[in-house]
DNA sequence: ACAAAAACGGCAAAAACATGCAAAAACAAA
DNA sequence: TTTGTTTTTGCATGTTTTTGCCGTTTTTGT
């Protein structure tokens, strides 16, 4: 094998797996780990690669995983921001959950705004107080520490009490199957409650949280009206949510 | 799975739920915890994370925003903040209105206290969610923009169906005549219910809110239990309130 | 205050790496 | 073709990195 089918090869299997492992090339090229070393220095000196301890990785892996600054998909999250409050209308009753992505969301209202949001997260709570028209009711009850939300009977029955036009969930995994999904049941009975108080429901996710899930279902995909995500409405990997019947955004 | 494989999955899982596990990633990844330790080590050196004991937490959950900009009368309110700690037993439940001698004291609560907390007060609330061991109630309702506590007929009802064993109130002015008094007719409602609720009543301010008054009254003198400043109790500024049956601390 | 869980630090085995060297192969020029 | 030079490759050697293990210390929850 020559020298540079080698190291095409070599360039071959990093677009297909990622990454590859300097043995295991060795073994399949059928040379030694120290010429597999080697071409692997050469192509990382040219950049078509990156070089790491026991093999290379591709330059796409890279920038996919970390481009991130201070704070993960903040852009990402930017984008679904804007998307969510194109749905939000002057006089509405909106109620949300907690999470980055609603903080987002929070912190881009419109100034002018004029709307009523209803939450028990203390932190989107700080994003709201700080705005200088909408309303904002609190959902009380005990404090779930880990969340910084508000759970409990007390809470999920005030919710009850609710006849919101929007629900807006920050959601941590999705799913075809299994729809909304979390892993704390508190915080998965106040979802609930929320997703039933309000006439839609709007699920704000990054791409990534797409097609995982966790232990406790939230709700169906039926039950959602709005799916917003940082693609393209059109992007393949949301095609299978539209034809389960969910509006995207 | 190399080793920038594994800390970009971590990284990965990080951003997806905002806190990992070190046992959870060890088993996940088929690595020893020892292996994800050192991993969390690194990136939480290159500041991509925030290492606790047990796992990580992702930068994003950090941003709470506290504010410690020049509280007026910052040591005052540090003196009269620990003398209110002394009246708080384990196990108690208090009610606490809004204030910056209030979020002083919520700030000073020593750690192992075991406590439950119910307040309206958003500020205060951000000072108490940060604390490792009490419990802390929210009253809900309508957040009044001035005082950043929530206001309005629910969470008077609220207020009322507890049963309280302090409720220690920031004070704007207090007078011999006229007791407690303020200008905001909705906290003032709050802070009544509030005094009714608890079985005793402290009254936190600073010496130079005595003998002022404000247009509407909170409650009079007999209704307060403790009064606290940040002057010996034997001052002679207070002894008026000692005649009057108030225990001044 | 106590027991369990987690973190720390050192250790050692294994894997990966770097370096030098020599044989083999490829190349260039006579 | 022959000869000398350069490149490539595999191997031996010693070094560095990585990783799991283990005993000790720290932290945590009850």
């Amino acid at each position: 094998m020559l020298k540079k089918e080698r190291q095409a090869y070599i360039l071959h299997r990093l677009n297909l797996h990622n990454k590859v492992l300097s043995t295991k090339l060795g073994a399949d090229m059928k040379v030694s780990e120290d010429t597999v070393r080697r071409d692997l220095q050469e192509l990382a000196q040219a950049g078509k690669l990156i070089k790491v301890h026991g093999g290379a990785l591709s330059l796409a892996f890279n920038e996919v995983q970390f481009n991130s600054s201070t704070v993960y998909s903040q852009s990402q999250k930017a984008i679904i921001a804007q998307k969510a409050i194109g749905l939000i209308k002057e006089q509405m009753y909106v109620l949300t959950s907690g999470g980055t992505t609603i903080i987002e969301m929070a912190k881009q209202l419109p100034p002018h705004l004029k709307a009523t949001f209803i939450t028990g997260s203390i932190p989107v709570l700080n994003a709201y107080v700080s705005h200088p028209n909408i309303n904002v009711i609190v959902v009380g009850d005990r404090v779930n520490k880990e969340a910084r939300i508000t759970v409990g009977a007390s809470a999920i029955a005030r919710i009850r009490e609710v006849n919101a036009d929007l629900c807006i969930l920050g959601t941590n995994a999705i799913d075809l199957q299994r729809g909304i999904t979390d892993s704390d049941w508190e915080v998965v009975e106040l979802k609930k409650a929320m997703i039933a108080a309000a006439a839609k429901t709007v699920c704000l996710t990054i791409a990534e949280k797409l097609n995982s899930f966790e232990a406790l279902q939230v709700c169906g995909l039926k039950q959602i009206d709005y799916l917003i995500t940082e693609l393209d409405p059109g992007d393949k990997l949301l095609r299978p949510y539209v034809k389960a019947g969910v509006t995207v955004l």
